[in-house]
RNA sequence: GGAGAGAUGCCUGAGUGGUCGAAAGGGACGCUCUCGAAAAGCGUUAUCUGAGCAAUCGGAUCCAGGGUUCGAAUCCCUGUCUCUCCUCCA
């Protein structure tokens, strides 16, 4: 959510940074200051007319309930009474349609992000290179099956496509990675969260998935979804809270499978486990003042380039282009890794600076040592999406024989180096 | 799943349909006193929002949303949450 008066007072600075991200004829500002100006029109009136009927709350009290005079007042006041109701409707129908113009604004990018979607999207640096083979290299399916690590045939059958089931090393490989970044994370001294998983409509709404996405989470009985990720459920931990100034920032993370409905379909080439309806990740977040976001948001990134690199795989590091970051991101960096099969890169980290778009929305304030409450800023990372890693993993550190070399950080987690067919 | 009770300011807690943004106590902060502290006394102590240079004036908020009424913290309905008892359980 954008604050409306930074609109009204920069219209033309607001409208070209959107722009950036936004086609010419989906951006109109003027339609939404104008709605804002009715609003608040329709406010004055309303408080006018509220303060005339409080005023005679007085006086009503005094008069002799049942005297001719009180009966007069009640008639006169009948009257106004109508009117203050009809002014309240239609300030309550204003309000409603500014907040709806207003709720599907996309986060203002910051200076540094260049306009344009994905075509525009910027390589930082590339770490690492790419491994070469002296023999034909298998997919990261057929390794991982051929090793009996993952199991596609029975997951589809108990579960449906596209979805996975690791079993024995296989399994064991993926809760090692958990493991990894869970002790990274807190080695940085970032809190541990254990959220629930299903989250109510409210929480997809501050998150900023909603209403956007509704299609593609999946809601249970109740009126509840299951979380997409676990930012949804980091993003809400404060909601309607005042924070002291002096706890930020709040650095948190939170292992959680994801669940997403992929509704629009499958790219054909995105095989095996590239593309899950369920699948694991670690997420980081942090809550900051706004002068600290900027930094925290390059320690995010540095945190999860560096869990990368512990695991040696070759990777790259992207900064989004405005209209490919989330609607909520006011700049994003991607962190991707090599998939040597596919030879492609494929993001494992998406890194985020939301400012105060989700506070917003979440109504999430602190109160600085002026004694003034203001808006905190909110940043998440994947830190990282374990299975995507596991692809990656599999297919980077294949042998000619079928069998897998183990990543050395994960080594004391496994007990051995090697995965190997008996 | 069944039955009941409740939700008020930083906290505890009172509240009659009108003069209630709300008693009282506590806490916190400030001042007086003191070399200093304690004690005591006095005072201050919600947030959001509109107009105004300002003093100030207005509106909203007593869980949320509807309703009744000239007027709602107070009455009615719905929802959410909390607690107690029973039931069921990992």
């Amino acid at each position: 959510m954008l604050d409306i008066k930074r609109i009204v007072e920069n219209k033309k600075e607001v409208e070209q940074a959107l722009l950036k991200r936004m086609k010419k004829d989906d951006l109109d500002l003027d339609e939404i200051i104008e709605k804002y100006k009715e609003k608040k029109e329709k406010q004055q009136e309303y408080e006018t007319l509220r303060a005339k009927q409080k005023g005679f709350n007085e006086k009503m009290a005094k008069v002799e309930k049942g005297s001719k005079e009180f009966k007069e007042l009640i008639e006169d006041l009948k009257d106004l009474s109508g009117k203050v109701k009809e002014a309240e409707e239609e300030v309550r129908e204003a309000d409603e349609e500014l907040q709806e113009k207003l709720e599907v604004l996309p986060n203002i990018p910051d200076d540094d992000v260049v306009g344009g979607g994905k075509e525009n999207n910027r390589v930082l640096r590339e770490i690492g290179e790419k491994p070469i083979f002296d023999f034909k290299i298998k997919d990261h399916l057929e390794v991982g099956e051929g090793l009996g690590m993952i199991d596609m045939d029975r997951a589809t059958k108990i579960a449906g496509s596209n979805n996975v089931m690791y079993r024995g090393i296989g399994a064991q490989l993926e809760w090692a990675l958990i493991n990894y970044f869970i002790g990274e994370h807190i080695k940085d001294g970032y809190q541990m969260i254990m959220p629930p998983h299903l989250l109510t409509e409210q929480s997809g709404y501050t998150a900023g998935q909603l209403p956007k996405f509704k299609e593609d989470v999946y809601w249970v009985s109740d009126g509840n979804m299951l979380l997409p990720t676990a930012e949804t459920a980091l993003a809400n931990l404060f909601r309607d809270e005042l924070l002291e100034e002096e706890k930020l920032p709040i650095k948190l993370f939170a292992y959680t499978p994801c669940y997403r409905r992929e509704a629009g379909g499958y790219r054909t080439n995105e095989r095996g486990l590239l593309r899950m309806h369920q699948f694991n990740k670690v997420e980081m977040f942090q809550y900051t003042t706004p002068e600290q976001s900027e930094a925290a948001l390059e320690e995010l990134l540095n945190k999860a380039t560096r869990l990368v690199e512990g695991l040696g795989l070759h990777y790259r590091v992207t900064q989004l282009a405005a209209d490919d970051c989330a609607a909520g991101a006011a700049k994003t960096y991607d962190v991707e890794v090599w998939m040597p099969f596919l030879e492609t890169y494929y993001e494992v980290s998406s890194i985020s600076n939301v400012r105060d778009y989700q506070a917003r929305r979440g109504n999430i304030k602190y109160k600085t040592g002026e004694g003034e409450n203001k808006y905190v800023h909110m940043l998440n990372a994947s830190g990282l999406a374990t299975s995507r890693l596991m692809v990656a993993i599999l297919e980077t550190f294949q042998n000619k024989d079928g069998s897998l070399n183990i990543p050395e950080v994960l080594q004391p987690i496994l007990g051995r180096k090697i995965i190997k067919n008996k």
